[in-house]
RNA sequence: GGUCCCGUGGUGUAGCCUGGUUUAACAUGCCACCCUGUCAAGGUGGAGAUCGCCGGUUCAAAUCCGGUCGGGACCGCCA
């Protein structure tokens, strides 16, 4: 006998089927008991009368791995319609070890701490089941939507011979008899590669050796890239990442309903994207605030959370892009207003107040790339791979990158970004 | 790297300020028994913690002080 699901059950009134699953709670009375079996696609619930298939299980504790051959029974006490009777239990892996906390309760208990010290344990709970479907579908979504606009996927080399923007913050590896970095973005070779397809997207692991101690920082994670040729200016990259962000979220909407009722997600459906220059922002914390920003080359997140309020009073979004950074903060690599040079044509999409995506136009110019480079103090000789594609002819480009575990957490309100992360890298967790 | 907060049975908390009636409390989990439809099941009972660790103050420390280790929040930095 094939193996049926337990979502399938109800349409089965009347048949003996076999399901597969954990033991995810039982319920005990004096003649018969509850067993709930949880398997990829819900949960079913088994009546067991007193007799040798009540036997097998004891000792047995919750997750548990059973097969079980039994009756579907129409049955309105039921929570999905159906019970399971007169069953046959095999036991395909007995567990006698309580677990470490419990994953049968509509809430999860332990702090985060301890959940991530016993992950592969805990994220079978339904609540981070849900919480990392609706991650697959964000991932499925990014794909889908730039496939339909003609880009293509990549995948670049995580272990890279140089530091991306000559910064500090790399983690340095052993490489045979040389020393070599692990990756902090695909930014060069994506823009390498702009030059090959025109149009490219990655979705990869990037690695960040900051000591950071915050609720929205990882030392790995998994970035949304996308590089683009032939733009007119970076409101057309703006306007690629507008819309695959709305595709994300519509997916969703569609695909992950369940979820997004289990995890109260409030999805910033049908919202624009305004946008504001940074200028422009720090003169409406004067307004709004009383505070002279306008010594500041950059936002602070309190001043990030603060425009998106704004955002979200004055133009009913979650979403604002700021635009024009001063061209000082940003990489070597990023284009320079032509009529204020001061200012790039960079741009963050805050989401929820929160930095969401860094993005904007790139020099394109070799001559101007190199100038760049050298006015920085950044030395072109080990960036000669990726020079060479601007030697031979790099159109207007710009591209954007996306953190993706950011964008889960602000969805769902998480407090942390370690909630929307399997198995989240910080200063002080390596393991599991 | 800076500032601030927190470590009490497996898990989550109360107790700490104002040291001593505390055999360290409650919920949940576990074990046993009771209960004919539970669905965060219910009831009764039981086991389970030398209060992160080291040192100090004191007649007396979970409680006060110092150090140390672990964790968290914010800032810097960023996605």
């Amino acid at each position: 006998m094939s193996r049926t699901l337990t979502a399938e059950l109800p349409a089965l009134v009347g048949k003996r089927v076999l399901i597969e699953g954990w033991m995810h709670t039982m319920r005990s009375f004096p003649d018969f008991s509850f067993l709930v079996i949880r398997d990829r696609s819900g949960q079913a619930q088994v009546i067991l009368e007193e007799g040798p298939e009540l036997q097998r299980l004891r000792g047995l504790q919750n997750e548990s791995v059973l097969r079980i051959e039994g009756d579907v029974v129409a049955e309105e006490r039921s929570p999905i319609g159906v019970d399971v009777r007169n069953p046959s239990i095999t036991v395909l892996a007995p567990v006698t070890e309580v677990g470490p906390f419990e994953l049968n309760k509509k809430v999860l208990k332990p702090s985060l701490d301890v959940f991530l010290n016993h992950a592969p344990y805990g994220l079978r709970h339904p609540s981070k089941v849900a919480t990392f479907r609706v991650m697959s579908t964000l991932l499925s979504a990014y794909r889908e939507f730039l496939v339909g606009q003609d880009f293509t996927e990549i995948s670049t080399p995580k272990i890279v011979g140089a530091a991306t923007e000559g910064g500090a913050n790399v983690f340095a590896v052993e490489y045979f008899d040389r020393h070599a970095y692990l990756a902090q973005s695909p930014q060069l070779y994506k823009q390498i590669m702009v030059g090959v397809f025109e149009r490219v997207f990655e979705v990869g692991h990037a690695f960040r050796a900051e000591e950071h101690y915050t609720s929205r920082h990882l030392n790995e994670y998994c970035s949304l890239d996308l590089e683009m040729g032939f733009i007119r200016s970076q409101q057309d990259v703006m306007d690629v990442l507008a819309g695959v962000i709305s595709a994300m979220v519509d997916a969703i909407h569609e695909r992950n309903p369940r979820e997004v009722e289990m995890l109260k997600i409030e999805l910033p459906l049908g919202h624009s994207f305004p946008e504001i220059t940074f200028r422009a922002g720090q003169q409406l914390i004067l307004d709004r605030y009383g505070e002279n920003r306008f010594h500041e080359p950059d936002l602070s997140p309190q001043d990030e959370r603060r425009l998106g309020e704004w955002a979200k009073e004055e133009h009913g979004s979650d979403f604002l892009f700021v635009t024009h950074y001063p061209t000082v903060k940003r990489p070597f690599y990023a284009y320079p207003d032509p009529d204020d040079p001061e200012h790039s044509e960079t741009f963050d999409l805050i989401f929820r107040g929160v930095e969401l995506v860094t993005g904007g136009r790139r020099i394109n110019d070799y001559e101007q790339l190199v100038a760049s480079m050298e006015a920085r103090g950044v030395d072109p000789q080990p960036f000669g791979g990726f020079l060479e594609a601007f030697r031979y002819g790099m159109p207007p480009e710009g591209g954007f990158a996306v953190g993706s575990e950011r964008f889960l957490a602000r969805l769902m309100n998480a407090d942390n970004i370690r909630e929307t992360t399997l198995f989240p890298r910080d200063v002080g967790r390596l393991t599991p």
